[in-house]
DNA sequence: GTCTATACCCGGATAGAC
DNA sequence: GTCTATCCGGGTATAGAC
């Protein structure tokens, strides 16, 4: 973690700990919803059940409870990627890597969007972690699937493009969501339809390099 | 165009029309990069060379400006999508079609921004545009897709989904260019880097749906 | 540690001179 | 058609009582 730090809880107490936690849940909420400039702090404290001064007392601005919120989501949101190991089954690791992030579309929407907003806009406030986290992270993994290219056990394909298709098609039905319900009526809510959407991720990516799908689709 | 009249240029004067243009351009790039909320009239103004008091001549709020450049970019926007053609050969219209897309993605990055910006806060004001314009087109061109897969011309897979994949891959080079930039260091006014890109999206889509990538790549 | 009151500023929009 | 001046609401942040 570069430029943000993801925890400084020296000594707080409980109550303390829980506040904390309601804003940044409820300024994640506004936050990815309605941007920086379009979410209150009078909203949040609403949301969070609190008054505006309160609030205030746990975080001394606007933007200090912004950058909690993004360095709250920072460490889940780059998990998944992590796991991808270079000496499982590519199928079956991709499979999985796909299968999580999904699970993250669906399951924290929120996260994906403020993540979406915050590069929309440019990235002016993760930018370093992107150039160094992330950086690091992506020439790690991008190396996995070139020596799985290297070693016959996929096509050959770009390895950072691949990656960033993933992230692209899996992050849609989260970030373009009232996009698709005005489209199909449907969302990752809907059981049926997630399957679908996964199902045809998993299966552009895995024909593109030369894999069969495997029969228990969440590995 | 439902919820959204795209021109209602009744009798404007020359000057009247280029000042409208002007604004339109400056409220494209302030809105596509802050949001809404993040721009002032003041920033668009300057950005259109005139004062703010001289903009709100030309519109009479912050929302009348930003409804119209909504409206001004939805035609160029769906544009490439109508041409799928049924008729052709699935290959080549994909190529062409993604081919539009990355090209859309490269030369109109603030457009895509601005309409990721909209939907990603719930599409709050071309909701009707939606439902109604893209809901029609798309129910037309998932009618193409599967018919080319009653044919068997191409392999069974779930056309909406398809689309939104091709949607995500090529928009993602527009929207995440911060992240892009971060990770690799460069973005799609690199002419290598562009047709990588592209034929790696191109590859994906082709092979899952058991076709060969044409020779000469821009149909 | 939590609340009320308020200072202060910024941005949207209007009035009216030129 | 363009400008200056100004009003006004809303939002951040602080001071200080409890």
């Amino acid at each position: 973690m570069t430029g943000l730090k993801s925890k400084q809880k020296k000594g707080l107490s409980r109550i303390q700990e829980k506040n904390r936690a309601r804003i940044i849940d409820a300024a994640l909420a506004e936050f990815s919803r309605h941007g920086y400039s379009g979410t209150t702090i009078d909203k949040i404290a609403a949301s969070a059940g609190m008054s505006k001064s309160n609030l205030l007392y746990y975080f001394s601005s606007k933007s200090a409870i912004y950058e909690a919120a993004l360095a709250h989501i920072l460490d889940v949101w780059l998990d998944p990627l992590r796991g991808l190991n270079v000496d499982n089954d590519p199928a079956e690791e991709l499979s999985h890597y796909i299968h999580q992030k999904m699970k993250m579309s669906a399951e924290l929407p929120a996260e994906s969007r403020l993540f979406a907003n915050e590069v929309l806009q440019g990235a002016p406030r993760i930018r370093p972690v992107l150039e160094n986290d992330l950086k690091r992270l992506i020439d790690e993994k991008t190396k996995v699937i070139q020596s799985w290219i290297d070693q016959g056990r996929i096509k050959a394909i770009d390895p950072v493009h691949l990656i960033f298709s993933i992230w692209s098609m899996t992050q849609h039905y989260a970030d373009f969501e009232p996009q698709i319900v005005a489209l199909t009526g449907k969302s990752l809510k809907d059981a049926d339809f997630r399957d679908t959407a996964e199902s045809t991720v998993l299966h552009l990516v895995l024909s593109g390099l030369g894999l069969k799908r495997r029969t228990g689709q969440d590995a």
